[in-house]
Order: structure tokens, then C-alpha cells, then sequence
DNA sequence: ACCTGAACACCGTTCAAGT
DNA sequence: ACCTGAACACCGTTCAAGT
């Protein structure tokens, strides 16, 4: 019997297993660290309770549904938006600017990639957590002769670019067949041009054709400025 | 005993709920009639089968799994994709040209929201199953003075920013709450631009900024063109 | 106060059984 | 040949029970 209630590894002072106890911000925490190493889709109840070594009936005792537990993991990240600050001091020239805060906002994205649909839902809230990373980045514009109503349009306009753009990459998770050379080929036989597309796809992943598209859209936009100043709307 | 064989309403003659023999086909259909009206997230082999006035076990008789329901639904987007033609005949002005491919594809993707993450797996057979949509696109490009590679970058930066914002469009199904207006006050207080940005969320919905930013693209991609005649690289 | 086991209604899938 | 019921391992969630 005494050999049966404790065997050398347990004694009567220790807990067979010392855990820190559970609290909403560990639960939370554990969610997100799930969502970014296996996806959203994988984020179970008894997965978490396992996570913490607890049963899934357990975590009900802090959040009130599943659901919750998703609301809290937006929380964090927005959080984390939070913190976001201009990676360098406004450079002068408002096409550098629109650059760095895209290329800081991406980074920011792929910090989470599997919980970007998360806050896709939310962009007022995503805006209003990180006023103090877009702040100066619409002030350069403003600077720079853009209308207030563009330069909401212009950081709107990139921001946007780069979540969807980022959502797009992280949808291709599943890597499927590419296409095989003989039916390039065919594609090719009737639709040269299509053919050429279709081989960029290698040479050119989606991670370069994004920075392509930045600088395609900051070119558009200088045009609109160009534009606008030639012509100005009220007075 | 014959009345419990036969109720009034069932014969000797006619089954009792006569229903089309079940197939491959009407099976992908019904899935992706499910997709549509549902979501991804819904679809089940119990609800399908319900859907058809079947067991789900009946089903695996015609398909091997849920994921090659997937697959099929998968294929008969394409299929669709390949019905794609230019919405009218080329305008002489490549920048017209491609706004009418793009509000084309736009229009491809919004009849089947809920599905286009199957797509963005499948980019190069997307491209092959609508290349007789894509190929005058690229030629009007490359009459209007575009390298061919160049050409092939603008129509991939086009299609590829209208798929990315239809499917950023679709992942915000579940609408939730938005920002009361102290909150936006509060916002407004520290960071005013960034204020009449959320602001703006309101006036300028998701559409029109999409429009918006293809405007922004085109003009971006005469930028290049203009750049590229001032500059030519080979020769 | 904190955790758990059994249960319920779901899910995909297998397999032996019905007609 | 075609369909189904029972079963298994999953899921979120409830509730009564354990310590």
C-alpha cells in the first residue's frame, strides 16, 4: 500500500505535478501560442487543457466559452498594435515614410499569420490600438501637400494592400501540385503570354511581387498628388 | 399487415421518396451549394447528405473523403474560371483594358465568396483554367509598350490585389461592434488624423476604397511604362 | 475554491450489415 | 449495387460530483 499511494518520484508534500495555477491571461496566452504554431483551425478546448495540463472542462472555470477565448487572443494582439512605433523618424520624403510604415506594418503581420483573420474583423479597433504608429505617417502625407481626405485614402489604401496580402499568403497553407511542364506547356501552345505568367509564378514568389506592388501603388499615388495640385478641388 | 406495409401515400410502385440516384457530380454540387449559402466553416458529410436526402455514409460510395469533396468543389470553380471571357473587346487604351479584366475577375469572386480560399491555394491552375480570359489583357499591355515581363508583373499585381481584398472582404463575416463614438472621440483627442480615418471607415466602405485602389494601381503601372520608355533597359 | 467524469449533440470515417 | 446503423475518436459545452 505504501509502495501503491507513492512511488519515489511522488511524496506527500509535493504535488505529482507543480503547475502554476490557471488564470484567464495564461489561457489566453496558450491560445495564441497554439494559433501561431498550428493555425486557428487546430485551436481546441481540450487541446488548450492539454497545453496547460488541465482537462478542457477546467478552462470554463476562467472564460466562458471558446469564443471568449478568441476574443481575448484579438485582445493580445491588439495589444501588441499597441506597441507598434514608427521604426525611424519621419525621413522628408513621404514616399520613404508610406514605405517604412508598410514594411513595419507587414513584419507586424507575420508575427501571427495564422491570426490575421482575427483582426480583419476589427480594422477600426486595429486603427484606433495603433493611432501612434499611423499618426505620423498620415502626417507626412498631410505634410507633403495630400488632403487630409487622400492621405486617410493613401495609408488605407497600403494597409489594406498589405493585410489582404498577407491573409492571401497565409490561406496557401496547404502546398498543393504545381502545374507540370507538359501542361505549361499546353497553356503555353494557345496563350503565350499566359505561359510567360504562369513560369513568373516560380521566379517570382508572392513575397517579391508584394514589395512590386507597394512600389506600384506609392508611384500611383504620387500621380494623385500630382494631380490634385495641378487641379485643386475647393479653392 | 397490409396496412403497416403500405400507408395511403405509399404503393407497391413509386419508392416512397423517389429522389435522383445519387453521383459524383450532384454531390459537388451540392457542396458547393452549401459553401455558397454557408460557409466553408458549415460544410459537413452529414449535412451534405442531408442536403441530398441521404445518409452521410452514403456518400463515401462516390467520393473518398471530405477533402476530395473539397477538391471537386474546387474543380468546378475552375471550370467556371475557364467559361471567362473578356467582358468586351479590347479599347485601344490598355489602362481601360485592365479595369475592365479586373472588375471582371472582381465579379468571378464575389459569386462564390465563401470559396475563394480554394483558389488562392491553386494560383498557377487558376491562371491555366482562365487563360483565354488573361491573354488579351496581356497582349493590350504589350501592344501598349509593356516588356513582356513587366506585362505579366502588372496583370499578377491586379488580379492578385482584387483576390486578396475579396477574400479580406469574405473573412469578415462575423460584423461586431464598432467603435462608439467616445471611443473615436478619445482616439481623435490624441491623434486627430488618425481619427478622421476611422472616421472615414464609415463614409468610405470597403468597395469603394477597393476601387480606389486600383485607380491607384493603373496609375502606378503608367508610371512604370513611362519610366520604362524614358529608360530602356536592354539595348 | 478549483478541478474532473460522465453525458449530450456534434464531427469525419470505418466496417459489418441490411435490401 | 446501393444505402444504413453502430461504432470510434474527435469537437464544444453542461452539470453534478469530487477534493
Amino acid at each position: 500500500m505504501d509502495a501503491y499511494a507513492a512511488g519515489p518520484w511522488v511524496t506527500d508534500h509535493v504535488p505529482p505535478r507543480p503547475r502554476p495555477p490557471l488564470d484567464r491571461r495564461r489561457i489566453l496566452e496558450a491560445a495564441l501560442r497554439l494559433i501561431d504554431e498550428h493555425g486557428l483551425g487546430e485551436l481546441s478546448m481540450r487541446r488548450l487543457g492539454a497545453e496547460l495540463g488541465v482537462q478542457a472542462m477546467s478552462l470554463y472555470r476562467y472564460v466562458p466559452s471558446k469564443q471568449a477565448v478568441i476574443e481575448g487572443v484579438r485582445q493580445l494582439i491588439f495589444d501588441e498594435l499597441a506597441r507598434l512605433r514608427p521604426a525611424q523618424a519621419a525621413t522628408g520624403h513621404w514616399e520613404e515614410d508610406l514605405f517604412v510604415m508598410a514594411r513595419a506594418f507587414r513584419d507586424a503581420c507575420r508575427r501571427h499569420p495564422h491570426a490575421l483573420s482575427l483582426f480583419a474583423t476589427d480594422v477600426d479597433r486595429a486603427y484606433a490600438a495603433a493611432a501612434r504608429f499611423y499618426e505620423p505617417a498620415l502626417a507626412a502625407l498631410v505634410a507633403a501637400g495630400f488632403a487630409p481626405d487622400d492621405a486617410v485614402d493613401a495609408v488605407r489604401t497600403v494597409t489594406r494592400y498589405v493585410l489582404a496580402t498577407e491573409l492571401l499568403v497565409a490561406a496557401v497553407t496547404t502546398m498543393r501540385a504545381p502545374l507540370e511542364e507538359d501542361e505549361i506547356g499546353a497553356v503555353e501552345a494557345d496563350h503565350p503570354l499566359v505561359g510567360h505568367l504562369v513560369r513568373s509564378l516560380a521566379d517570382r514568389p508572392p513575397d517579391i511581387l508584394e514589395e512590386t506592388g507597394l512600389q506600384v501603388l506609392v508611384a500611383g499615388l504620387r500621380d494623385r498628388l500630382a494631380t490634385a495640385a495641378a487641379a485643386p478641388g475647393g479653392t
